[in-house]
DNA sequence: TCAAATAATTCAACCAATAAACAAATCGGT
DNA sequence: ACCGATTTGTTTATTGGTTGAATTATTTGA
């Protein structure tokens, strides 16, 4: 049920919204649309989406290009696609061994990536990405393109105005990042809900589903209707610590029994008896499978979502986590019988959080094209 | 992040808009408010309201009052209420034993209340709440109410349709009860669905919230930025099933150890050793508290809200559940040392979702007004 | 070469909000 | 008792933005 927001809506709203429309019925469109289909798919009339594309196309957000060959009779149709050379979303990583950047354009090009490795635990490791930033910037702008924001992916609790809470695997603590970077409007978020913003991106998924992160600690990002559910205070997602059973294995939070315990990647390491990642393809999986099946199924009762990505070290496990993971969730989610819940891994790799994070950005200038041109 | 609706907007939606701007935040003062401080509150100018009111007038949404007696200086504002003549919500429950159906204006008053008490299992039960309703809108209709739609509380899993997909205490499986009642459109929704409504309804609840009633099974109703979460299917909030400890006793949906063998309503009967509900407020709630701590911690990790409201028989056992649940909380939720979690008593009792249901049907008018006065 | 078809633009009409002026009703002070 | 200050509510001209119909542009097919 929709609640209406408390501003007032005037005219000046209305173009704004039908700005954001038409812009995202040619974003989300694979191949180049003329004006009359967008009018069509919108219910705009064609004089109106003509008066908004111009505005679009003036502030480099869309771009023009040769009609497509067509068959039938008629006007060849003017192709619209997102502009490339319009704005663009610069995201950022810091990570336990390395940190990166990267800038997409509106058509989801990556345009640059760099990545730095090393420990980022050290101090002064938020001025070396603030250089790294600002080395993307300069090849950013030396193609012409518009740097529209930038958003952080860090492995922690963030809270709002660029407050880390908490980062156990960096060794943060109360870490203020601040809301800008290099005079740029700057998001901080947890790298999960970024990643899974990223999948949202790929075009391939339901607009509702859970992202599972799985690196040292187990986290997921929450993607409801199209759009990332942070929670009340930003902290949503918090899987890892999830009880599997309330008299197994004292966790490092103090609890018993937690997720993290059973398919977190020093627990899969340890019960397969190896050390690194790339090892545990061949190794008997069921128990982390098992867990992670639990967990999905308490998330799935809970939210019902029917579709579950799994990501980081998951995604290339997923053959042999899935016979586990399925098998708990037909005996606890109670609608399986209706209707089967999929389990997907990742597409988008190691990046997937760099990358959501630029796609973050480009998602705020999708959302609001009106912002964008007035500034 | 919010993602613009796929539909366009012209002249009239602002008007749409605006009117339930209007009406909401006349709705939601407290005392009767003038044209200006609506103005004031909402950003719309005097002008503008004053057009609007105008339309929730003649429409019977809003009255005018007496002036308030006010002091300084200045013309005396005419007060805006709801208005009690205007449309009312008809609200209806089935359960196990008994049916119940309730109107109530947009004043929030309920106008009328019908309980039949009686074993709903048997066949027919159906066209007994369609009586019942019957007699309810004749109730209704001889003081002149509008009603503007009906809302049905069950206790089992509805899909989309009105169709009933499982009510396991009432024994109903892929029931179909239909879209409409008596000529007016019906809502089919879970009982602690519309419970969750009715408590975020009394006004002193913040916008995200989890609502998690105890009866013989254990749902919750999970309300998100002021608005119910149904899921993609409508089945969010089966909590009764989340794993406590995957080596416990073996539960009627085949898993073991969960939830609702340790605090569902049968569980804390035999635990205790009694055999009313009553009994359990002098009885030692601890299993039954720490296994609802630790479902409750899952869902706080998972969501992040502050705020969890206990209704049904958990409501008037709070007190000795309270330090149980409080302590699992304190070990299990992350971020509990920041900023604690709020534990309620429900207020409504066990009116909730009848009184839920005629709420859905009002905040529908307060959410859409131009519909209601387009009719 | 012309008619039909489709695409895009132009323009008058309309709708809704705004701003500013105006009318209404009260208070406070002299 | 009266006048100015103050606040509420309405009236009116203006503005921004969409619509619908007419118009122009460009192609295919007969």
């Amino acid at each position: 049920m929709m609640t209406a927001s408390n501003a007032p809506v005037r005219q000046s709203s209305v173009r704004a919204h039908n700005l954001a429309l038409v812009l995202q019925t040619v974003a989300n469109s694979a191949d180049p649309i003329s004006r009359a289909s967008v009018a069509g798919a919108t219910g705009l009339t064609r004089a109106t989406v003509s008066a908004l594309v111009d505005d679009l196309i003036a502030g480099a957000l869309l771009g023009e290009v040769d009609p497509a060959p067509r068959s039938g009779a008629g006007r060849p149709a003017a192709g619209l696609r997102p502009s490339a050379d319009g704005p663009a979303g610069l995201g950022l990583e810091i990570n336990v061994d390395y940190r990166a950047a990267c800038v997409v354009d509106l058509t989801g090009t990556v345009r640059h990536h760099l990545v730095e490795a090393g420990d980022q635990r050290a101090p002064g490791s938020l001025d070396g990405l603030t250089r790294l930033a600002a080395r993307a910037l300069r090849l950013a702008g030396a193609e012409g393109l518009t740097v529209a924001g930038a958003a952080l992916a860090v492995p922690g609790l963030v809270s709002a105005g660029g407050v880390v809470r908490v980062a156990p695997n960096l060794g943060w603590q109360d870490v203020t990042v601040g809301s800008q970077l290099h005079g740029l409007p700057l998001i901080v978020d947890n790298e999960a809900n970024l990643a899974a913003l990223s999948e949202l991106g790929t075009g391939d998924l339901p607009p509702s589903f859970v992202y599972i992160s799985g690196e040292i600690g187990i986290g997921a990002g929450i993607v409801l209707n199209g759009a990332l559910y942070r929670g009340v205070r930003g902290w949503s997602g918090e899987i890892g610590h999830i009880p599997i059973d309330s008299s197994g294995p004292l966790c490092r939070c103090g609890a018993r029994g937690c997720l993290e315990q059973y398919a977190g990647q020093e627990a899969m390491l340890g019960a397969a008896g190896v050390t690194s990642v790339e090892s545990l393809a061949g190794a008997d999986l069921t128990v982390a499978g098992t867990a992670l099946g639990t967990a999905i199924a308490t998330v799935v009762n809970l939210l019902d979502v029917d579709t579950v990505v799994l990501g980081g070290i998951y995604a290339p496990l997923l053959p042999g986590l899935h016979d586990a993971i399925g098998a708990e969730i037909a005996r606890r989610v109670l609608t399986a019988g209706w209707s089967p819940v999929r389990l997907r891994a990742a597409t988008l790799g190691p990046d997937a959080a760099v990358r959501g994070a630029a796609g973050a950005v480009l998602r705020g200038v999708l959302d609001d094209p009106a912002a964008y041109l007035a500034r």
